[in-house]
DNA sequence: AGTGAAACGTTCATTGA
DNA sequence: TCAATGAACGTTTCACT
């Protein structure tokens, strides 16, 4: 479903993407050099990896207090009925997926529908955000669990990259 | 309290970190051709960037699913009340940083103590961390809030850089 | 998967605004 | 103080092996 990439992953690929993830301004000869292996064979493996969909994009990490987005929330939806499948979910996803402030959505069963993460410049937007929210056409009810205090906010840790376990694909 | 940026973040600046948001791959002379500045400015502004902290570091977004964790899941946390402030707290926060499979962790005040986002290979795996975080000294209950479907998780929308408004720091 | 060479990008000391 | 220049150096890319 999520890639198009033909082969497995092997041990080189796997070490590859750690140290890319670690600093993707590595330069392809010191990583070849990791490996034992040319600057062109890592140069080959990278542009394999992009094009099978398994790098996404090369990015940096910055501080989002920049944007001055200081206010992190999560927002439980509870669907109508007749919302929770079908054109109308449909239509309730691609309003939440168009607001700017709505970083995450996951479906989930219990005790709610939808599973939101925003992310607001202060609590004040964050309510006008909620207000747009609700009158949603499907939304029957929203659930704010507002955060006072980040502790830890990661994409993946990637140190788990060294398993090269039963990491199969057709 | 998150950066030792000095000065101020002009037009410039914002724009660069949006280039290398999209691709940090993007070289400098381009970004200057943009900007109608020099690489070497480009350059200058990127360590300045870095040394301030504002860019964290370069690296690469790929498909978490070549790592196998599938599952993602929120678990609310009420703590003892002996655990809601102090070296006991403390314990438990060091304790769930501890943990591979928990990426995120935040204090809210209604109705949990903490909210953690976990990442896991499948459901098996998620009981087990729930039942390891259950037993920490000074975690009371827990409440998983599992998700059946990602809709959308991203990092930030980093199409809103460009407000260059009253973005200041001392 | 490696080699080697050309093209390209980065870095920095120097100079000027 | 900040940006531009230009040259030295390092990296990427690609045709060929």
């Amino acid at each position: 479903m999520s890639t198009k990439f033909k082969g497995n992953l092997d041990e080189t690929d796997l070490f590859i993407i750690k140290r890319l993830c670690e600093d993707s301004n590595t330069s392809l000869a010191s990583i070849g050099d990791e490996l034992n292996v040319s600057p062109s064979t890592i140069h080959k493996r990278i542009c394999r990896l992009k094009e099978g969909g398994i790098i996404e994009r090369f990015t940096i990490l910055f501080d989002p207090s920049i944007l001055n987005l200081k206010t992190i929330a999560f927002i439980g939806i509870e669907l109508e009925r007749s919302a929770l499948v079908g054109k109308k979910k449909d239509e309730v996803i691609s309003k939440l997926l168009s607001m700017q402030e709505v970083l995450e959505i996951h479906e989930t069963l219990e005790p709610f529908d939808l599973l939101l993460k925003l992310r607001t410049e202060n609590v004040d937007f964050l309510r006008e955000i909620i207000g747009d929210i609700s009158t949603i056409e499907g939304v029957h009810t929203t659930n704010t669990i507002l955060t006072t205090k980040k502790i830890l906010e990661t994409p993946l840790k990637y140190e788990t990259i060294k398993d090269l376990g039963d990491i199969r694909r057709g």
